[in-house]
DNA sequence: GTAATACCTGTAGCTACTACAGGTTCAAGT
DNA sequence: ACTTGAACCTGTAGTAGCTACAGGTATTAC
């Protein structure tokens, strides 16, 4: 069960991440320190891979990597309450919203913007006395 | 005309903007750099206020640093021409209206995750399994 | 004249990575 | 066993758009 250790790029071709991005959530503190080769080279377990797969899932969903090591504390301490989760996500969620909201109204802006503008080859643009 | 010169300090009052950010605009290219009193203390006048609010303005509106230099570039020089500010605007707001798209997907997701979730003091989370 | 305040330059920090440089180890082929 | 090339190692610097110092000088008010 310990025998089947893999190096840094298998790991990377198998979840996508960069041999980087892995080292750097590793010094960061999002993946724990794998065993090493005699030689020094990184030899991960299929644990170190499912965690990596959170990471990235975590990421993908717009969590920072400060939000990401609550929710890893929390699995890891025997604290996995479901009500600090929910707390996380939905105050993530709540940001997300917010900066919908905001690009939304740059969307706007543009738009109204944009409708000034002939976009004609005229030395004037109306668009830029706006701003 | 040339009397009314103002420091760093006021133009940041008048603005809103950070003394620190109207010398990063001055070293990055965005503001010109202004005369010097004897001492060396910066002199602006109401030339160098117009372009800070119009760079604000454009930050504000989500346009980068790069962008806003092609856009003054396109003021300073007699280039102004409608066409080229309206290509600059349209490729902005298509950059806006991706992030708005991201963005969404990730509160769906959240969405859906959270739902899962039912907020209770248990120590078991569907949604960390989920993850 | 002096003290407080405003200003100066230059550097380091933030997020989440990416991209090297310069060196070592591993695996495959002969 | 030896060589070669690929994969790995550490450490540093760069990205955007600022912000926050440290340590020093100029200006202004009293």
């Amino acid at each position: 069960m310990s025998d089947n250790r893999v190096t840094i790029g298998a790991v990377s071709a198998e979840t996508g991440c960069n041999i980087e991005t892995i080292r750097f959530y590793e010094k960061e503190g999002l993946l724990p320190k794998p065993e090493r080769s005699e030689g020094g080279h990184r030899l991960y377990t299929s644990d170190h891979v499912s965690r990596l797969s959170f990471v990235r899932r975590c990421r993908e969903l717009g969590f920072s990597m400060d939000e990401i090591r609550q929710l890893l504390s929390l699995v890891d301490g025997h604290e996995v309450s479901c009500e600090r989760v929910k707390r996380i996500a939905d105050d993530h969620l709540a940001d997300v919203k917010a900066k919908i909201a905001d690009l939304k109204k740059m969307e706007k802006s543009l738009l109204d913007l944009s409708s000034t503008c002939t976009g004609a080859d005229v030395p004037e643009c109306p668009m830029l006395d706006v701003l």
